[in-house]
DNA sequence: CACCATAATAGTAATGATTATTGTTATGGG
DNA sequence: CCCATAACAATAATCATTACTATTATGGTG
């Protein structure tokens, strides 16, 4: 066999589209009925199925983000994020990983350490703006 | 009324007593099976239950971190965490919060920074062990 | 001490995100 | 054109957590 029988469907490029085009690091039913207007039977599992098959090949970044959801992203070079404590948006933050860190992490503790995020909390731009009006 | 109707019932005491001795930062059904010992009959959701009111009022902390379940911790005092990506377990990594970081953040987006975690992934010294002789 | 309002409980049902299953459809190489 | 199989839609199952309900325990007050 020529390929390695990945086949670059409608399904999928619709998904992979919609999560280049937003910046907001969307859950799987986010993406699913932003998705629907290019195919509208397309199932939430499908949904699921290429998110999870998709990162597995390295193509797009799965992030375990607190909160219940999972989120997704176009962006797979490591950075940090920043969560909304309000709506739980998640957006990035303009940072480079730190190695150092992870060596003061070892330091202090029996692990071998493979790597570190950082998650931030705050509140962003919309529910700020959301508070002062509402 | 004198007190604010906190009743520190035997359920309570277990559960809190349990937390207080592991330094796992165990999962709501890891306290179940501990405090099973002390009070055979006492019901998952009176665990969770509890999990909520102590951590609302403060007692202990309930760490949000990635994967699919809470995890409860005794120390109230804001630290970061470590996490085996084998077993999921979480310990504490030995360094307090660095408010830097936080500055940095609310350089680099619109967001109102509340607070942050860090992270880490890793091996615990249990898995590297069962690594070695598995 | 007995009463009573109510905090807390055990047991169970419901929820919500995710994963697995199943039968069908679509695709592309030979 | 055919066939193996990747991928699909639809739906059921799973797992952590939360909500509900009827019952029990507790502690202050008369």
């Amino acid at each position: 066999m020529t390929s390695d029988g990945f086949r670059l469907t409608r399904q999928r490029r619709a998904i992979l589209d919609e999560l280049r085009k937003v910046t907001s690091h969307p859950t799987a039913d986010e993406l699913y009925e932003a998705v629907r207007r290019q195919c509208p039977n397309i199932s939430l599992g499908t949904v699921y199925r290429n998110l999870e098959t998709m990162s597995a090949n390295g193509i797009i970044r799965r992030i375990d983000v607190a909160g219940r959801q999972m989120r997704f992203d176009a962006d797979i070079e490591p950075h940090y994020h920043i969560r909304c404590v309000h709506c739980g948006r998640v957006d990035d933050v303009g940072s480079s990983t730190w190695d150092r860190l992870e060596k003061l992490a070892s330091e202090s503790t029996e692990y071998e350490v493979l790597g570190h995020t950082i998650e931030f909390t705050g509140v962003c731009p919309a529910c700020k703006e959301r508070e002062r009006s509402g």
